[in-house]
DNA sequence: CGAAAATTTGACATGACTCAACTGGAGTGG
DNA sequence: CCACTCCAGTTGAGTCATGTCAAATTTTCG
């Protein structure tokens, strides 16, 4: 069960967790399935876990006034979702997290995962460098927003997620991409 | 000197430094100025610095094909630069860094900064609460991007960042919404 | 098969951009 | 103190990219 976990961590620190190591991570973390558009969070909760993705498909996604959505990660399989100001402050979320595959996780509450930084130092490193590889990918993800077309940003999207063109519809990534379905409709068919 | 950066360690952390951890966080960090229009980084550089800002104000912009500047960052007092991919990778960066007023800072080097980890525990705890809030922030600002129209965005920042208004021109704060400097004179105008 | 979801297409509206001209300071040097 | 330049900001006209709305078509899947 826990061994994506496991893997994960020692692709991302190098580290091998010790099997007391591996006993404390397992036990830190809750299993927990949602099945297709299952909530795992929604506007006004206050997020109580991270989780880590071992099987399955999410979207996190803010509501307009007109009731529009604007998704702000989509995530597969080894990602990592959850709201972090929510979590970190306590306070209610903005946004909507739901599963659009079913999908397999590993929940983990902020006292455990700060009881885990203490006994399982991989677990510190490990949290060092997702938020490391965060904060690159969403100044990236802020660059294209204010200085690319939106042809270009799907061209950009497209080269550096092209998995995610197979596993989400279109219109979830047009909603990403901040474009209307029918104007990514219009750029595929250009750019054929 | 480094009286502000105690003080900012203080203020985030909670924790007060001892004199001989002063002396570290001292021997550490390099000062320097810069001149208004000189450059802090320059596109195709490695970031080989982190820098804490003690006076004056900042700027960290792309170019694009056209030759047109988007604002990735405006930063003052008690802010961080640096551009993290370059820093941590050692990549060339592709964004610009100058002054926009004369400014002091504080200049930390990557294997300083471990260093630093190890030696002061505030630090990392410091590096952490930054990238929370880093993290945070540029949430906000992702979704603003892809769901606010740009009359939204304005007062969004307006209410953000009031002290910016007043700190940086109007075709600055244009182009870090990612729109036009007459866009957003026509916006002003309105709003009156 | 049949219903729901996703995508495409067309006509039209509009928000934002471009380009160019103009206005109004804030220096700067003679 | 004036003339000059530089820079920021404003304004207008025309254009373009993208959005909106509605309908048609295709795909997915129970």
């Amino acid at each position: 069960m826990h061994a994506a976990l496991y893997h994960y961590i020692n692709q991302y620190t190098g580290v091998t967790l010790t099997n007391p190591e591996q006993e404390l991570v397992k036990n830190a973390f809750t299993p927990k399935k949602l099945r297709r558009k299952q909530y795992f969070l929604q506007e006004g909760d206050v997020c109580r876990y991270l989780a880590f993705i071992l099987k399955g498909a999410t979207r996190q996604y803010s509501v307009d006034e007109k009731g529009a959505e604007h998704i702000l990660q989509l995530a597969v399989e080894n990602w990592w979702i959850g709201d972090r100001e929510s979590y970190m402050m306590l306070t209610p979320t903005i946004y909507n997290i739901d599963a659009w595959e079913d999908t397999e996780l590993l929940l983990i509450a902020k006292a455990d995962l700060h009881q885990l930084y203490q006994e399982v130092p991989a677990i510190l490193l490990m949290a060092r460098q997702m938020d490391d590889r965060h904060s690159m990918a969403i100044q990236r993800r802020v660059n294209a927003a204010i200085s690319f077309s939106a042809e270009k940003r799907y061209a950009d999207f497209a080269a550096t997620h092209p998995e995610f063109l197979q596993r989400f519809p279109q219109h979830l990534i047009a909603s990403y991409l901040g474009i209307t379905k029918e104007t990514l409709s219009r750029i595929r068919k250009q750019a054929i």
